[in-house]
DNA sequence: CCCTGATTGTTAGTACACTAACGATCGCGG
DNA sequence: CCGCGATCGTTAGTGTACTAACAATCAGGG
């Protein structure tokens, strides 16, 4: 399957799944985007979510949760600080840690923002259909 | 449908389409990683790849057909010129363009990495049965 | 109680991604 | 042929993402 035959007919990139889904995550952000503006990113409303209904919790922990490696939720944590979105402090039961709270404008935001995070949602996936829809999700989930 | 029935309960981080989209190209970005090692990232893959498809191209044009903004393709395209696997000048016929060529290690490149591409792919889509496979494929296609 | 290994966080470095602002150029209409 | 809008490329700035190296700290065993 190498030089004879199909040479590089064989290798169309725009039908890797690689490239579709880089292509698909750009119509996300793009949406996410319309939807937020400049209040916040969607790694920065993940993070914020999830920190909501975590509460307290450690930056480490945190980081799993929303599967961002421990240099990349740093900064996002720290945006999410500067913003006056949540707060840091040191753990004093164990001087590793960095104790993470949403502050009160966090939570706030949050809840203003659940309508708009859902319409994101909808919208990503309204060019199928409904039964579409879970099908691709449940597919989806698999390849996580 | 905001304070007092279901408060939060109806926003799940981890049900969200983009959340899931960003954990299935950690995952995919990792096997190409592991399979490509230092050789090339995904962007500058799709980019060579496209490049030896179209022969020389405009630096613009190339971008639309890989999908990449224009700040975004300059960057690739600068560091498969500093890795010698493309070539730049300016078109005599335009000289706002610049064209963007693939060098014969460009061309060796891809030949030698086409096999690896579509291990990448494949392994990516591994989780499925072939079956689910094209099914996700149709439905990820019409997301873009 | 010290030693060692694991965990937590920070920093530096590379590579995307996108916006906005800018300069150079091209092409078309008047 | 002049001007003006559209196109192409570059630069600067912000925000992910990930690796590697490092310092501080903690926990458990000998």
């Amino acid at each position: 399957m190498s030089a004879a035959l199909a040479p590089e007919a064989a290798y169309r990139l725009e039908e890797q799944v690689g490239f579709i889904l880089r292509q698909v995550n750009q119509r996300h952000a793009g949406l996410f985007a319309a939807a937020f503006g400049d209040d916040l990113t969607a790694m920065q409303w993940a993070a914020l979510a999830k920190l909501v209904e975590l509460g307290d919790c450690t930056q480490n922990l945190l980081g799993r949760h929303v599967s961002m490696d421990v240099a990349t939720v740093k900064g996002v944590v720290e945006r999410l600080v500067r913003r006056g979105y949540a707060t840091t402090r040191q753990d004093p039961d164990d001087r590793r840690r960095l104790i993470v709270s949403p502050s009160p404008a966090g939570r706030a935001t949050v809840a203003d923002h659940l309508g708009r995070a859902l319409d994101v949602t909808r919208a990503t996936l309204a060019p199928l259909g409904a039964d579409e829809q879970a099908i691709f999700l449940t597919l989806l989930r698999k390849l996580r």
